[in-house]
DNA sequence: AACTTGTTTCGAACGGCATTCGAAATCCGT
DNA sequence: ACGGATTTCGAATGCCGTTCGAAACAAGTT
C-alpha cells in the first residue's frame, strides 16, 4: 500500500528528523545514514515515500504544522484578550515573529529541519513544484491579514501583505543569516534571548502599521 | 601552477556562470556539464580550482563583486548630490536595494548565480567556511552605516546596523521568495517593474530612519 | 637540434550516492 | 493452515565528484 502511516514509515521520518537536525550540512543527509538509524534499509525509503526527497518534504510538513499551530495559537490567544476590541499590535507582531525566533534559538528543537528544507528547495528540480507548495503555502500568515487590518484600517488589504511579507523577510534575515546579523549590529545584541530579539523586531516591525 | 588566470580556467568560470544562469535547480549543474560547456574535461575543475565547489565560489565572489560596485557607486552619487548635506534618505535606501531588485528582475542578468550560491552554503559542510566569508562579508554594507547615521543622529549605530539588517532581509525576501510576495499582495503589485517595487520598499523602510 | 624542466590536458578508475527490481519474508483474513 | 497482498531485503545500475599516472605541450639550456 506504500502506507505512511507503516511502522517503519514512522521511524524513517523520526530518524530522518533527528538526522536533519544534528547535520550541520545537507551532505551529511543520505538514505543510508538514514535507513541506519531507523534500522532499515535505503530501499525502505523509496518503497514507502517513493524518494529521499519526498520523505523530507513529509518531514518539513509536519514541522511545519507544529510551528503554524502556535504561532496561530497566540494570534487567537492576541486576538481574545483584548476583544471585541483589536489586539495590541506589539502582540500580534511578537505572535508572527515569536514561534520562529524561539525554535531558531532553541538548540532542542526541530527548526534546523526548515531551514535545511528551504534551501533543498532550490537544489532538486522535479520535485521542486511540490517542495513550493509547502514553503509557500501563506495560509497561516493570511489569517492574520484581518487583524491587522482592524488596527490600521487605513491601510488596504495589500499595503497590510506587503508589509506583513516584509516582516517575514525581517524574520527570516535574523534566524537565518545569524552571523550577518551579528556583525551589522556589531555583536551589540544578545541574540540568544528570545524577547531582547523579538522587542527589537517589534520596534521596527510596528511603525509600518502606525500613521 | 594550478593559476586561475590560465585560459581554460576563465572558460570553466564562463560556463559555470551561464550555466548556473540556465539551471533551475542546482542538480543541473555537474562538472561533466561544465567541462562540456568549457571544452574542457572533469578534470580541469579540480586541477585548476580544487574541486567544483570552489569553482562556483570563485564564480559567486566575481559576481558579487559586479553588484557591490554598483551598489557602492549608487550610494557614493546619492552623497555626492546633497554634499555636504546628508544624502536623501530615500536615494540611500534605493541604492541599498535597487541593484539587488534591477538584478532579481532581469532575465538576462547573473542574479541567478547568487541565488543558488547562498543555498549550496547550506548543503556542504567542507568548504562552508570558505563560503560564509563570501555570503557574510558585510564591509559594502558597513559603507551605508556613516550617511544613515548623518539622517538618522538619534540613532545609535547598533540601532543603525539592526535596521540596516532589516532592510537587507525585506530585500532578499522580495528577491528570492518572489511566489510567496505575490500570493500575499494578491498579485495586485507588478513585481516586474523594478521601480515600484522599489518605491514599495522605501515606503516601508524608510519610516525606520525617522522619528 | 636534442634534452630537460615545469605546466597543462586527458582518460581510466575509485568510492559514494539514490534508486530500481526481483526474490524472499511477513502479515492477515479466511 | 492456507493464499494473496504487503513489506523487507540485497544485489545491480547509473550517476556523481575526485584522483592519479601517463601523455602532450611550452620554453629555456646546452
Amino acid at each position: 500500500m506504500h502506507g505512511r502511516a507503516n511502522l517503519t514509515a514512522m521511524r524513517l521520518m523520526d530518524a530522518c528528523e533527528h538526522l536533519l537536525c544534528e547535520a550541520e550540512a545537507l551532505e551529511d543527509l543520505t538514505a543510508r545514514r538514514i535507513a541506519i538509524e531507523a534500522h532499515a534499509t535505503p530501499s525502505a525509503i523509496s518503497y514507502h515515500f517513493g524518494s529521499q526527497e519526498e520523505l523530507v518534504a513529509a518531514v518539513a510538513e509536519r514541522v511545519y504544522r507544529r510551528l503554524n499551530a502556535e504561532r496561530l495559537s497566540l494570534l487567537r490567544r492576541a486576538a481574545d484578550r483584548r476583544a471585541p476590541d483589536p489586539p495590541d499590535l506589539d502582540e500580534v507582531i511578537a505572535a508572527l515573529v515569536g514561534p520562529s525566533i524561539r525554535w531558531s534559538i532553541d538548540p532542542t528543537s526541530s527548526y534546523p529541519v526548515l531551514s535545511h528544507f528551504t534551501s533543498m528547495a532550490k537544489t532538486h528540480r522535479e520535485r521542486a513544484p511540490h517542495y513550493r507548495r509547502i514553503i509557500d503555502n501563506v495560509e497561516h500568515h493570511r489569517a492574520f491579514v484581518p487583524h491587522l487590518k482592524r488596527i490600521a484600517p487605513w491601510l488596504d488589504e495589500v499595503d497590510i501583505g506587503w508589509r506583513l511579507n516584509c516582516a517575514l523577510g525581517i524574520r527570516s534575515q535574523v534566524t537565518r543569516s545569524r552571523s550577518r546579523t551579528e556583525v551589522l549590529t556589531n555583536y551589540s545584541i544578545d541574540l540568544d534571548d528570545p524577547d531582547v530579539v523579538i522587542a527589537r523586531m517589534v520596534e521596527v516591525i510596528a511603525p509600518m502599521f502606525r500613521r
